[in-house]
DNA sequence: TGACTCTATGTAAACGTTTACATGAAATGT
DNA sequence: ACATTTCATGTAAACGTTTACATAGAGTCA
């Protein structure tokens, strides 16, 4: 790989002439500059972004720490943050911690030696790791999706209350009122908020008694919906209509039925929280509560953009709404 | 962010000490290491891996170049990619070229600046980006998933050819007669072998006179699957079996026939391709030609690792296998 | 004309590591 | 007792950029 030394000497200029017409900074004849221009194609030469990176004292590289790629709702989340981030020319360190803390703390150590310019994490269980490694650094991070206290940061949420609220009333509001809600609520603080809005939806229509359906936290959330679902259809009378807190979940739930011969919407209504592809793929599509994913990604990466370019930013904390988005798994109670 | 230099003056030892314990090599007194160590820990010291990456003229960073992240297919394997990348202590540069060749070109010039010591590649469109930048540099390259002429580089593929002679072949084993295939093969070069093979599958069967269908290639996938599924609805008899060449491609057959009162797999058997999750959850779940997504993956790590291990290794060819899952969306010809 | 300001280029010192080489002390072999 | 080898540490030169500073010719202004 050639050097800027080399493209210097080729066009019979110094390193500064060099530097300043890549730059484009400074003062350089047009004669000069059509030299070192020519050079550069001659030797295909292309400048090292380490020794950029080393001298300026700024990579141009942001990481980003997920729990899982190959979840949809991440996989979209990184896809918009992504799309951010080549605009502004910036690169991104993928991070992918399996739902793993030390997975993550791995992570986390490598992207400070990497020196990227910030970070943004969803952070994994308890996200020790962040509170160790980021904890003093003055590195611009923003937390994404799930909050994590005592961590100077920005922070992009979205109004789980409010979501777990409208895709409950939905449900209410076509008549169901022998509903349950499905969900791990140890899985993260997001989902016990879903459910308080669910409860508070419930408590507008007067019914009290309903506690959400929890499966065991461990189980993968397509699986939980299986389990969740054959315990309820156990029940007689089973509710006529099941909020699951995740889409993958209310896939599971639909599965459920189907092997039962449960017909969805007709037998039994079913909404989801997320709105990931999947969620209009199904069939009948799935109505859900959406989360603004695309935004949300983009809302992260300008934060850590605007933290980079000036240092003295305040931590913003953006939470953003959801919307309902009624397809065809749900409707009005025939009974 | 502390200097080596730094934690050399506290520990009052040489830099070149402080490397050794940091690299566990040479000759250093425990007495010596323990100072060094300790003082790594009082400040809280991580070294600089862009500064190690110039002067050791390796970045351990490897670049991943996708069509799309958001399309499950490639974010499963940029997710295998990345599992075998970080247990070599390998990071991803991971790069969405989004389908466009403008920015596959960008994306590459800019993998070449960070120095990433390799590349796997999902080639957009015709790959000139690849063709030009990677040519002559002897940069280890591995090809997936699309192949591309005429580079010296590894590929990794799959045998698509086997797969759709396979796929038809469930559907005519059935019993169906009347089956159409749908899928651009101008897409990609795959598309084209998997035609192929299913034709001569249908030849084996003595059927001559079937053409795929070919619907516009600019239309995303989903939506080709709807409207060429529409248009063969509207022939009769229609046909009671559809190959589509991609899972997405079979989703929208499935909500095309699910919009006619078409139930699959009474009255139509789908099949697809790749295997994607989205097959399973579907309800009736997916018959389809599984491309072994995470061996795809796997093999592509390790093919650009062993290239930048053993410089003069020859590029290999690796060609996996398809293998026919078949779940709940085909059935034996009624008739 | 002398004092400035532009314009244009070059020199050399960083940035934070790794590592070849140098230097000694201690252990080992004869 | 002396020559080797092994152990332990340090010095300084890279790696490929950017950039502060120096230099100097050419305009501009009084």
């Amino acid at each position: 790989m050639s050097t800027m030394r080399e493209v210097a000497e080729h066009a019979e200029v110094s390193l500064a002439t060099v530097s300043r017409v890549i730059n484009n900074v400074g003062y350089v004849s047009p004669d000069l500059r059509e030299r070192v221009e020519a050079a550069m194609r001659a030797l295909s030469y292309q400048p090292s972004a380490l020794a950029r990176s080393l001298r300026r004292q700024e990579s141009r590289a942001i990481g980003l720490l997920i729990p899982q790629l190959d979840q949809p709702f991440f996989a979209a989340l990184a896809f918009a943050i992504e799309g951010i981030l080549f605009e502004n020319d910036y690169r991104m360190l993928l991070c992918s911690a399996q739902e793993d803390e030390a997975r993550e703390r791995a992570y986390a150590e490598i992207l400070i030696r990497q020196r990227v310019d910030g970070v943004i994490a969803v952070p994994t269980g308890q996200g020790r790791a962040l509170q160790d490694l980021m904890g003093n650094r003055k590195l611009p991070l923003v937390l994404l999706d799930r909050d994590l206290p005592d961590l100077y940061a920005s922070r992009v949420l979205v109004n789980n209350d409010q979501g777990g609220y409208d895709g409950m009333m939905h449900l209410l509001k076509l008549g169901h009122r022998h509903v349950r809600v499905i969900g791990a609520p140890t899985y993260s603080i997001a989902m016990q908020q879903r459910i308080a809005g669910a409860r508070r939806a419930l408590r507008e229509f007067g019914i009290h008694d309903h506690d959400p359906i929890i499966v065991s936290g461990t189980l993968p959330q397509y699986e939980m919906g299986m389990a969740a679902a054959n315990h309820l259809f156990d029940e007689s009378p089973h509710p006529t209509a099941i909020f699951a807190l995740t889409d993958v979940t209310a896939v599971g739930v639909m599965h459920a039925a189907a092997q039962r011969g449960l017909s969805v919407p007709a037998a039994l209504s079913v909404i989801g929280f997320d709105d990931i592809p999947l969620a209009g793929f199904m069939i009948p599509s799935l109505t859900t509560v959406a989360q603004p994913i695309r935004a949300m990604g983009q809302e992260a990466a300008r934060l850590v953009l605007e933290q980079i370019e000036y240092p003295d930013f305040e931590p913003e904390h953006v939470v953003l709404p959801t919307h309902l988005v009624v397809r065809d798994s749900t409707r009005v109670y025939p009974g």
